[in-house]
DNA sequence: TGCCTATTTGGCACTATTTGTCCTATAGTG
DNA sequence: CACTATAGGACAAATAGTGCCAAATAGGCA
């Protein structure tokens, strides 16, 4: 699965080359397309990607859900709604669509970071912040990580 | 099936283009004619656009229902009652129709939005509402996100 | 440390999509 | 019957997306 964190940048038409080391992934899974949709962690929004396999499997769970109710309307709005196919050029590209471009606040400088099964795309300012904010919280509270059971 | 959100303009005749990728969708089906009716979503109002096949099987789940049930007919009433059907024109665009037009609340600029095996029409500024809304919800309610696997 | 290879980025040209404008056909009205 | 208003269709300009090539950079290996 994907595994570390690679800065990038967007050239002006809002193309994203993928790191090498994640579309090893993908060509091991024999297809390169992705998902792509909105995110937001810690009040700081970001990108999800997911492989389509993983995505396509996720949307399987999302049906097995009470469809109607409150919170899974609201869910898929924002999540489903959002979510875009994309497919991965020849120099190792994809082209992030303006919407979810705009709402990240991707400019030029990114971050992927791998998160188990998919990765994220933030905006680099956004991604320090987050960074040095749960680093923050893990030294001011040294039983975090006990809690958590690790 | 559907994936992704579009930010498009109605011109002043009220015809709207349907995305390229969307309408990708439409001609893998061999049908380029489309179902569109009044919805309303979280208080906001919006259209429901069904590629013919599925809207026709969305009727055919109708009528297994107990016909003279009171909120059936309610239903029947509202959201069959609206339905039109669409072709898409040699550029790409729909008219659609002028109570619709007004039911929604379009006025020049509106997101066009995926929702599984149809998409939703929205005013602009409803969708950024709506949206907003459902960010908030999803970013207060962690646990649920949890149950996701998200 | 320096060379070689692989990866990433920038630039350019070409194609497709979207949108605004214009034109014609049709129906309604005087 | 002629004129006007309007809807629908087509054209064309502007914009956005795609593909390709090549420069620059980074990483690996000797």
């Amino acid at each position: 699965m994907f595994r570390g964190a690679f800065e990038h940048t967007l050239d002006n038409k809002g193309r994203l080359s993928i790191p090498a080391k994640f579309r090893e992934v993908l060509i091991g899974k024999g297809d390169e397309r992705i998902v792509i949709t909105n995110f937001v962690v810690e009040q700081a929004r970001c990108l999800d990607v997911y492989p389509l396999d993983e995505w396509l499997r996720f949307e399987d769970e999302v049906r097995k859900k009470p469809r109607f109710e409150r919170r899974m309307v609201s869910f898929q709005n924002y999540y489903l709604g959002g979510a875009s196919e994309c497919a991965v050029d020849k120099q190792g590209r994809i082209l992030i669509p303006p919407l979810l471009r705009e709402y990240a606040g991707l400019k030029r400088d990114v971050v992927l970071v791998s998160a188990l099964d998919k990765f994220r795309v933030w905006d680099q300012q956004t991604w320090k912040k987050v960074f040095a904010e749960a680093e923050e919280k893990l030294m001011q509270d040294p039983d975090f990580l006990g809690d958590l059971g690790l």
